[in-house]
DNA sequence: CCGACAACCTGTGAGC
DNA sequence: TGCTCACAGGTTGTCG
C-alpha cells in the first residue's frame, strides 16, 4: 500500500487523536508478519502515554512514555499494512493483527499480506534499532540536494530507478513514487544511475521531493485497498502521470506510455520525452 | 562490494 | 460460475 506519502498521511491523521492517549490495553494475534510481532505487548504498552508520533522512511514511531522510562513502538505497513479507528466492540476481523486500545480510541492494525513489520524499542533513540540504522537519506530532509543524489548515484551501475527504490540510499520512494518522479524529470527509469549529469540529478531530487510533497497535500494516492485512517477512503486521491498507464497518452508529450520490468517491478514512462 | 532474482503471503482481476 | 494465472504499494537473503 504505501510509500512515504501515504505513511505520512496516516501519521497525520493518528496524530490528533494518538497524542497524549494512555493505552489501556492491547490485544495482538499470533501471528508472523516479517517478523513474530513482540511478544507481551499488552504488559509493555499498558499504561503508557502516546507522546509523539513520528516517520522515518516508511516507518511510523510511536513513542510511549511510561512512568519511567521511554520506548518506541516501531510499526511499517508493508504492502497492504494499514492503521485504522474502530468502534470499541468491533470484532476482529480476518487480518486483523495488533489493536491498542485507549480510553478515546481503538487502533487496528490490518494486513493481509503480511509484509508488515511491528517492533517494539526500549530506549529513547529508535533509530539504533537495526530495522532503522542503515537507511538512507530523507528525500523532504534540507540535506537531500541535487548534489547529495550525484554523490550517491556515482558507483551506481544500475538502472536510476532501482537507486530510487533502494532505501539504503534512499527512504520513501516507492514503485509509484520513483515512476512518478523520473516522469517529472524527463529522464528514463532505465537511464544508468552512475552516467546521470550533475544538472539531471538537482532536477530529479527536486522533483522526487515535488511529487513526494503534492502527494502528501493531495493525501497520498489510493490503489484498492489504501485508506486513511479514519476508514475513508481518500476523495482526495493523487492523479498519476504514468504510473498504471501503460498505452495511454503521455501527458506531457502525447507520446505513448510504456511499461517494462525492472527487477522485478513494473516502470512506466514515456519513451518520446523521458531521456535515456 | 554490487546487482539480479526469488521468497515471503493474500487478494483481485483477466482470460478461458 | 469457476478455475488458473499473473500481478500488486516492500524488504531481505542468496547467489553469481
Amino acid at each position: 500500500m504505501p510509500e512515504l506519502p501515504e505513511v505520512e498521511v496516516c501519521r497525520q491523521g493518528l496524530l490528533p487523536r494518538l497524542t497524549g492517549a494512555r493505552i489501556r490495553s492491547v490485544r495482538q494475534r499470533p501471528v508472523c508478519l516479517r517478523q513474530p510481532l513482540p511478544e507481551g505487548l499488552d504488559s509493555i504498552l499498558a499504561g503508557r502515554q502516546v507522546r509523539d508520533i513520528r516517520r522515518r522512511g516508511k516507518y511510523l514511531l510511536f513513542a510511549c512514555q511510561g512512568s519511567n522510562d521511554l520506548g518506541y513502538l516501531i510499526v511499517h505497513l508493508g504492502m497492504s499494512g494499514c492503521l485504522h479507528f474502530v468502534a470499541p466492540e468491533t470484532p476482529m476481523q480476518r487480518h486483523d493483527h495488533l489493536e491498542l486500545r485507549m480510553e478515546q480510541a481503538v487502533l487496528r492494525y490490518t494486513d493481509p499480506r503480511r509484509f508488515g513489520l511491528v517492533l517494539w524499542y526500549p530506549g529513547e533513540d529508535p533509530e539504533q534499532h537495526p530495522a532503522l540504522a542503515s537507511l538512507g537519506i530523507e528525500p523532504l530532509s534540507t540535506s537531500f540536494t541535487g548534489a547529495y543524489l550525484h554523490g550517491a548515484v556515482q558507483r551506481r551501475h544500475t538502472a536510476i530507478k532501482n537507486v530510487l527504490m533502494d532505501a539504503h540510499t534512499l527512504v520513501g520512494v516507492g514503485n509509484i513514487y520513483a515512476s512518478e518522479s523520473l516522469f517529472r524529470a524527463e529522464l528514463s527509469p532505465r537511464h544508468v544511475a552512475c552516467r546521470l549529469a550533475g544538472s539531471d540529478c538537482c532536477r530529479l531530487a527536486q522533483a522526487i521531493r515535488l511529487t513526494l510533497e503534492q502527494a502528501i497535500a493531495a493525501g497520498g494516492s489510493s490503489l484498492r485497498d489504501y485508506r486513511h485512517s479514519d476508514g475513508g477512503c481518500g476523495h482526495f486521491q493523487l492523479e498519476c502521470a504514468v504510473y498504471g498507464k501503460a498505452g495511454q497518452d503521455c501527458p506531457r508529450c502525447g507520446g505513448q506510455i510504456v511499461k517494462i520490468r525492472q527487477a522485478g517491478r513494473s516502470s512506466f514512462y514515456c519513451p518520446d520525452c523521458q531521456r535515456e
